[in-house]
DNA sequence: TCCTTTACTTGAATCATTCAAGTTTGCTGT
DNA sequence: ACAGCAAACTTGAATGATTCAAGTAAAGGA
């Protein structure tokens, strides 16, 4: 565990779930010059450690969090590309289990909220036209 | 709506979960030669009038259905890439509903169960150390 | 101190998807 | 029938996140 990773440990948890190009620009500001593979690498190896989760919504690059071992999901902005966390609607058992497994060994369950943030709403929510989509 | 895009909702319709490649060669066996970008254009069409729905798991190619309407759900195998349709597990309410919405305004509800699949969990079983991961 | 492993660097490659620009097709109104 | 127009299609190039490759540096164990 060299100093590059625990600032890339540290970017990550005092972010708010920042992708690679975000985690590698805290990480530079903090303990210089480190290549961007550097925290690819970094990221994936603290992933397979389980020290940090991987989100990846369709369509935007990967994020990261802190926050692991318990079972939550995430909100994601379909306009800014934010996330938030929230926790598990329904105990864990739904969660983790679907209504039938056809036979899959399931070990997660990846829940992703779409909609609009509060700013994104705001902004949004002034053209009726645009928001009749949902 | 032309031949291509009759052949395409065909091949999305009788293909399980395809994905724009596959798509892209049972149009042509179809009604000849098409432009992989045509493939692409008219799914994005599709799918904007509601009558594909896109699947996109994380670390694979998109994938298309053609079954939309419905509050179901996908098991997706971590080894062999296949998906499956799972309906959803709790009536609809806390599917389309997190516990707490933090402000959004939620308009879909994207759950992906990751596991493997009973052939590839077959194939897996013999080796202990590999599932001991999950 | 030597040796092996892990971390890191630079540079190039990959792959799905989109962008751009121009051509063809098919329909609408006159 | 025909001009005009929008949608569909084609080819070719670009994008961008991520990974692969190969070599160098650093760190820990014997």
């Amino acid at each position: 565990m060299t100093a590059a990773r625990l600032a890339i440990m540290r970017a990550v948890s005092e972010g708010d779930h920042l992708d690679v190009e975000a985690i590698h620009r805290g990480v530079c500001e903090r303990v210089g010059q480190v290549s961007l593979q550097a925290v690819y690498d970094s990221l994936n190896a603290l992933q397979r450690g389980g020290l940090v989760r991987r989100i990846e919504p369709a369509g935007s690059p990967t994020r990261y969090e802190t926050r692991v071992g318990d079972n939550h999901h995430h909100l994601v902005c379909r306009r800014c590309g934010k996330v938030t966390d929230v926790d598990c609607a329904v105990g864990h058992a739904p969660c983790l289990e679907p209504a039938s497994d056809a036979g899959y060994l399931v070990d997660e369950a990846d829940v992703i909220y779409w909609g609009l943030c509060p700013p994104c709403r705001a902004e949004a929510g002034g053209v009726p036209s645009d928001s009749a989509r949902v």
